[in-house]
DNA sequence: CTGACTGCAAACGTTTTGCACGGTA
DNA sequence: TACCGTGCAAAACGTTTGCAGTCAG
């Protein structure tokens, strides 16, 4: 995929900034602003947090990227390209991509409330095997 | 529903409070922290902010309240009681619970990740009819 | 009576903003 | 060259914390 076109696309102007913003956020899926900002400073080490906001917004304004929000976890992006759905582990945070089809509870909804819809957050939440086998659970 | 029991069952004591909390979120469905606060102020002017943000943690990891996280907006709440999804609107910031069965997808996803699955975050983003008549889309 | 809860104010971390400089188109 | 984007520092914001006093059990 090329980040030069889509940011084109937007009138958004290229700058190393935003690729190097938009390659961390393809590479690592669902991220974090500030591990946006740690992981890129390593390569470049003027980049301020500040710009990363801004970056961030513009981007999520222009329908680049999208936001991630899993209860009990801080605001995370992804690219809007990049259509799926989520498992979130209650005990270690980890956050999954799963690609399954919802159109049709999606369009259930529609039906149901009279809106367009053209856009999913949907999150399940649970325990991950691992977190599963490690926790041996007494209780009933 | 008696929230007094609710509150007993966790071990946590009934104040004013909470129970003006937990009324305030049961009339309004999705609410957020400062709705909460300044609501429950016209009534109980003395309440304070931290004590609404510490009866919301507690409520939260007591499980008698549940996040709402819609994208582009701040933190709701909800009780935990009334399970559903959501429908959000992204013009006017709307949001609306429906009540559609998501078991098979939340069983699908169990199954490709093994993830043993108790919760369900779902919105589906879009416009709502009001809205959809507002904005004359000319677009396709 | 005792520990839990409240309210206040201060602290904290995150996000936003203003401004001068620098780089893209 | 014109303007958008960057980086810095300061400000704003939402949330958390410490503490002394109060209240529910």
């Amino acid at each position: 995929m090329n980040f030069e076109t889509s940011l084109k696309e937007k009138n958004l102007k290229v700058t190393p900034q935003r690729i190097a913003i938009l390659r961390e956020i393809e590479q690592n899926g669902h991220i974090g602003v500030d591990d946006i900002y740690s992981n890129i400073k390593k390569d470049y080490p003027s980049i301020s947090l500040a710009t990363v906001y801004k970056n961030i917004t513009a981007l999520y304004e222009a329908n680049i990227l999208r936001e991630v929000k899993a209860p009990a976890q801080k605001q995370r992006y992804e690219l809007s390209s990049d259509h799926h759905i989520h498992v979130a582990c209650e005990k270690c945070g980890k956050l999954e991509d799963i690609r399954v089809d919802v159109s049709s509870i999606s369009n259930e909804c529609a039906k149901i409330t009279g809106y367009t819809l053209y856009d999913t957050s949907a999150i399940f939440i649970g325990i991950c095997p691992e977190c599963a086998s490690k926790t041996h659970k007494n209780k009933k």
